[in-house]
RNA sequence: GGCCAGGUAGCUCAGUUGGUAGAGCAGCGGAUUGAAAAUCCGCGUGUCGGUGGUUCGAUUCCGCCCCUGGCCA
């Protein structure tokens, strides 16, 4: 039996593809991409995609919609084939609803139905959103009361798993019928990498943007916006930088102001990945300088100041 | 040099018929079960350009000064 799964979390532009690889190749080990943009063919330089070969990336037309139920099902097929091989699996990347389901299970209830969707959220923009909350608190108010009348996409789901199955959403969450996990969050090692400070990591989201608009990135939108069926309303499209871009291309504001917004959109993506981490149960940080060198490491409440200017891959072998 | 319009939160601006001020964006915190790079919630003290004056009280009215933009010389 293989080494139990590593894996490697972190706000996007930390640094985690390098340490993943370096990882790779330290363990001998095979990388599973954790990442609901990577998945998609087409998105390559606005997602920094990497060269080296990641199972789960490229899997999926750029019209097409993916989720964390099929995430699971698919990473848990790579986890099997690559300890088939007697290889360690590295999970990696940003997508922490992802890394949630995979570690901590995802109860099995039906998947979306565009057509149930497409009614509901028409009915949302005649009456507005509360009142698609007032249907849902006749049907289940206890979901309704913890669902904000506003949460457009939760209550949608709810709504929709309600007319589905007739059951409420607390009995659907319930955990019983879960499918079995292949992993436990116990046994599995989280590193989260992530620079010292916000200024660090803020600097570094510029740059990495800055680059990838000299290489292509806003030819690449346009080439996605050319294909036929594609809409703003895809999750591709909606991705960090994708968004701003084709808003631009479509007149919304000039290419400076879609830079600004796209910065700004990472930024709040950075915030939002660092909240599921600083709850998210024994992670391991390392906090990185500005160059990416290791400045501190350890759990939240013992973190080591030894070790500075080591790379983080010297550090995450320790405590492997 | 003269005239006009401005100088209010990190940015763009609103406002106070005189009782020391509020939106959007940014930023920060949080939530997160088939769209999650998504979606949603919460958080607003800032010498109201400077300085004198009028006033019980000035960011608001008046004078002077500084800065920015426009027009005229």
């Amino acid at each position: 039996m293989a080494a139990s799964p590593v894996c490697i979390m972190g706000p996007t532009a930390a640094g985690k593809t390098d340490l993943a690889i370096a990882l790779a190749a330290h363990l001998g080990g095979e990388l599973i991409s954790v990442d609901s943009a990577l998945i998609y063919r087409g998105l390559d330089v606005g997602s920094a995609k990497p060269d080296y070969p990641h199972h789960l990336i490229n899997i999926c037309d750029p019209r097409e919609v993916y989720s964390a139920a099929s995430f699971v099902r698919d990473a848990e097929n790579a986890i099997e084939l690559i300890g088939a091989k007697n290889k360690r699996s590295i999970l990696v990347g940003g997508s922490m609803l992802y890394f949630k389901a995979l570690l901590q299970g995802i109860d099995p209830l039906p998947g979306a139905d565009q057509k149930l969707r497409n009614t509901l959220t028409n009915k949302a923009q005649r009456e507005g959103w509360p009142a698609i909350h007032a249907d849902l608190a006749r049907l289940d108010p206890d979901a309704a009361e913890r669902i904000h009348p506003n949460h457009s996409q939760r209550l949608l789901r709810a709504l929709e798993l309600n007319i589905l199955t007739g059951k409420p959403l607390a009995e659907l969450h319930s955990g019983k019928g879960a499918h079995t996990r292949m992993l436990t969050a116990e046994s599995v090692p989280c590193f989260a990498l992530t620079p010292v400070n916000r200024t660090v990591l803020h600097d570094r989201i510029e740059q990495r943007l800055d680059k990838m608009l000299t290489c292509g990135f806003l030819k690449e939108v346009e080439a996605l916006l050319a294909m036929r069926g594609m809409h703003m309303g895809l999750p591709s499209l909606r991705a960090v930088g994708y968004r701003q871009l084709a808003q631009h291309l479509s007149g919304d504001y000039d290419l400076n102001e879609a830079r600004q917004r796209a910065l700004a959109a990472t930024r709040q993506l950075a915030k939002r990945q660092l909240t599921w981490l600083r709850k998210w149960p024994g992670v391991i940080w390392i906090l990185t300088d500005s160059s990416g060198l290791v400045v501190q490491h350890g759990t939240r409440e013992a973190l080591k100041d030894c070790d500075r200017g080591r790379s983080p891959v010297e550090i995450a072998q320790r405590y492997l």
